[in-house]
DNA sequence: AACTTATTAGTAATAATTATCTGTGTTAAC
DNA sequence: GTTAACACAGATAATTATTACTAATAAGTT
């Protein structure tokens, strides 16, 4: 039963498993939407009203430095999370930004070794453009 | 000499090749540098002292959706541009954001017949991350 | 229970980008 | 050539997403 947070090896620093911290991480676990830091603030809300937006960006940043969470930095859009960990790429609507989970997706090659002059490439990811249902359904939406 | 404006077939509406907005086509393709805006203002200040930035970022609005140009929305980090139109991809050094360009890319097949549910995938692109040569050499650079 | 200090709520600050607004220079119509 | 219409400029304000600051609180240890 020992907690994840008695200790971090590299800064000595000892972390604390709020109640906060264990609701935030409950509730991303619970979604498959992929939601930004303020989607996810509002739904943990519900649960603890006087919660404030730092707390969930803080523990956000947290949680995925700990490598607990992923963050998906979709091209020129705000930051996403997801708490589902196996490795997958995700798709983004053009439209209204939703993101969507791609598991047949392009296989990438070994990349480290790429001759890329002026720079030292470590890794690659791909990322995927499209509709999501409800835009393609409803022709207008933001 | 030419007429200085350009006429858009689909909208109708009559476009102006101002002294602002050649400069900033202009500056941009000397460099292959990717730009930000506001890099790429402080450049063409020199030529053009009262320009705001604010029209810096209306010409490469209007350049990008003309096609004379390219935004690259690079993950989670500001937006850059590029007047090199030749398909290519592009690496992003983790440090210091600054971007270079891939010629020898992974190439990605035909994505839009994926199958994604919830999803019609329309396009892809691949994103590299690096080191570039001086945060390489200076260790502690930002 | 007392102590230490990481973490919180609340708020202010920052950064990047977009919107607004008024004046000006070009263009098209007379 | 005048004039009316309007795209665009510069200046500035507003927005949006995120981060930083600070005093009070509470998690985990002793």
């Amino acid at each position: 039963m020992a907690s994840n947070y008695e200790h971090n090896e590299n800064t000595g620093i000892q972390r604390r498993l709020t109640k906060q911290r264990k609701i935030i991480l409950e509730e991303l676990s619970n979604l498959t939407s992929h939601p930004t830091a303020d989607e996810l603030y509002q739904i943990v809300r519900q649960r603890m009203p006087n919660i404030s937006l730092g707390t969930v960006y803080r523990n956000l940043d947290f949680l995925a430095e700990q490598g607990q969470i992923a963050r998906i930095e979709y091209s020129g859009s705000q930051m996403r999370f997801d708490a589902f960990l196996d490795p997958h790429q995700h798709v983004r609507c053009v439209k209204c930004g939703a993101v969507g989970d791609v598991f047949n997706g392009v296989k990438l090659p070994k990349v480290a070794n790429m001759d890329v002059p002026g720079f030292t490439v470590t890794g690659a990811r791909v990322e995927y453009d499209g509709i999501c249902e409800q835009c393609a359904s409803q022709n207008k939406q933001n």
